[in-house]
This record gives structure tokens, C-alpha cells and sequence, in this order.
DNA sequence: ATAGATGCAAACTTTTTGCACCACA
DNA sequence: TGTGGTGCAAAAAGTTTGCATCTAT
């Protein structure tokens, strides 16, 4: 129960606490995957009574905006967050079957960037990595079935 | 004008070579950058006479899914695209400030991929890797105008 | 001649916005 | 008590689809 920490989370950015913020929080936090908008809504209805589709996108969209979650876009142009615990620059491994997320700490980036400064003269200001595959577990279980 | 080659490659496809692809095509090679699909529409709408949104779409979608142009995604929910000639693997930079994108040679993630395979036994299937920043003429121009 | 391509209009999905009401601080 | 948050409804934006017509082969 985390709960206490995601209020705290919550009063450092000046945010109310809210029971739909912490639903929203708790959520993302008990999966250790990421999840649209409206999964997440799916799962905290029932928790909470109520709740409307637009307010998940509010809340979602605030703490991504302050760095508490994580939002990544995939091809099927939804948008999909969730929780990193991991604070340092680091990279995401990303299961394809069970859409579990590991971190990975290699960042190779160092050496493209000075490829590119001496190539061209440009200067690299952000980059997008994500890695997919499948995890342990589902490279052994049922290789090649897509959630 | 490699309104011919365009042409052959549509045929290799089995598709029929009709002047809207031709000019789908010629707008994103005489393009060194990537381009949305109504940005693709009002830039080849003059040179059609007529020609209709879906039908961009219909044809960006399958030169897309044939390998022909690239597709890539951005934080604004579009899709963008973009041909691109080098076509052994290799990854992107994005000039944030004119759009160009360059092919960098370099990909890292085979060792990323033996330290995910030798520590928790999970396999890589793909990766998506990009990397924005400014080019050599935009980094002495304009620095942080973005468009 | 005919399979496939196009244009038009309308639907669809995801996300955003306006505004009145509600609740945390 | 008051500011910020929420719910509802509706709009916006990007993309897809159905169908009749047209056209490249």
C-alpha cells in the first residue's frame, strides 16, 4: 500500500490528493507494464464508482508532463503509459507478449553523438530508444502470441 | 525525374502505376525530410489538379507496408513519413529545427541484446531508435527555433 | 474487359475542451 | 470558503471505411 507515497508524490508538485489521482497512481503503479487511457479507466471504474475518461487523460497527462509517469507511443497511435521507478537515464525493454517493461541501464548514445558533431556539425539534443522483445518467460511459454 | 524509377518499383509491387502514386512518391524523394499526410496532400494538390485525402492515405499506407517509405510517429499523434534510400539497417537523426532527417550507420543494440538474452533469458525482436537534435547548418543558424 | 484505384461522404477512434458543479485544503 | 478538480457533453483531429465511378492493364 503506496498509497501514503503517491499523496506525498501529489503535495510536492501541488497537486490535491484527490482519490481519482491516487487510483490513476496506484494503477500504474501495481503494473508492471504500461497501459492506454482507457485500460486504465476500465481498471479503477470499479474501485472508484466513478469516473470519467477525461479526467484519466487529465491526470495521466499531468504527471507525465511532471515526470511521475512515462508515456510512450506505439503503432497503433495510442498513447500508453507507465510508472518507472528507475529516476537515472536508462532505457526500456519492452515484452511484445505480455507487454511487461524492464529497465535497461546501457545507453550506447555517447559515441553517435560524437559521430554526428564531427560528421556534420550538429549536436544531438534527445533521443528515443525503446527495445521490444519477448521476456524470459514468454520466450519460453507461447512464443509469437501478441496480447 | 525518377518518375521512372518510381514507376518500375510500383510495378515490382504489382501495383498499378497511376499519377497519384507517382506523385506520392516524387513529393517524399524530392523531400530529405519527413512529411505528414496532409502535409503530402497540399503539396501535391496543385501539381494533381485534385486529389483526395484517404487516397494519400490508402497510398502511404502501402508503400509503408511494403518497405518503400518509412513511417515514424511523433509526440503530436501523427504519422510521418519519409523515403529512405540507404536500405541496409541502420537509424535516423532528426533535425528538430528543419526536419532533415540523416541515416546514422551505427547501431549499438547488439550488446544490449546479449545482456537482455544472458540476464533474465528474454530475446530481441525490434528495436525503435531515434535521435533528435540540430543539424550542422540549423545548430549555426537558429538555435531552438523549432517549426 | 476487368481487377484494381480513386473520390466523396461519412464513420470511427483517440484525445481535448467548455462549463457547471463539487470537494479538498 | 475559495481555488482547483471533476463529470458531462460535445468538439476536435487524425485516420479509416463503404460504395459508386473511373482507369490502367
Amino acid at each position: 500500500m503506496d498509497q501514503e507515497q503517491n499523496a506525498t508524490t501529489l503535495r510536492q508538485l501541488r497537486f490535491k490528493v484527490t482519490p481519482q489521482r491516487l487510483e490513476v497512481m496506484q494503477c500504474l503503479g501495481d503494473e508492471q507494464s504500461y497501459l492506454s487511457a482507457d485500460e486504465v479507466w476500465n481498471r479503477i471504474k470499479p474501485r472508484l464508482g466513478s469516473i470519467s475518461l477525461p479526467t484519466v487523460y487529465r491526470i495521466l497527462d499531468e504527471l507525465a508532463e511532471n515526470g511521475v509517469i512515462t508515456r510512450i507511443f506505439r503503432s497503433d497511435r495510442k498513447q500508453y503509459y507507465f510508472l518507472c521507478s528507475n529516476q537515472g537515464h536508462h532505457h526500456h525493454f519492452v515484452c511484445e507478449s505480455c507487454r511487461r517493461v524492464e529497465d535497461i541501464d546501457l545507453c550506447c548514445l555517447e559515441g553517435v553523438a560524437r559521430e554526428i558533431a564531427r560528421n556534420s556539425g550538429g549536436s544531438v539534443t534527445s533521443h528515443i530508444l525503446q527495445i521490444n522483445g519477448l521476456c524470459g518467460v514468454c520466450s519460453e511459454s507461447a512464443p509469437g502470441a501478441l496480447p
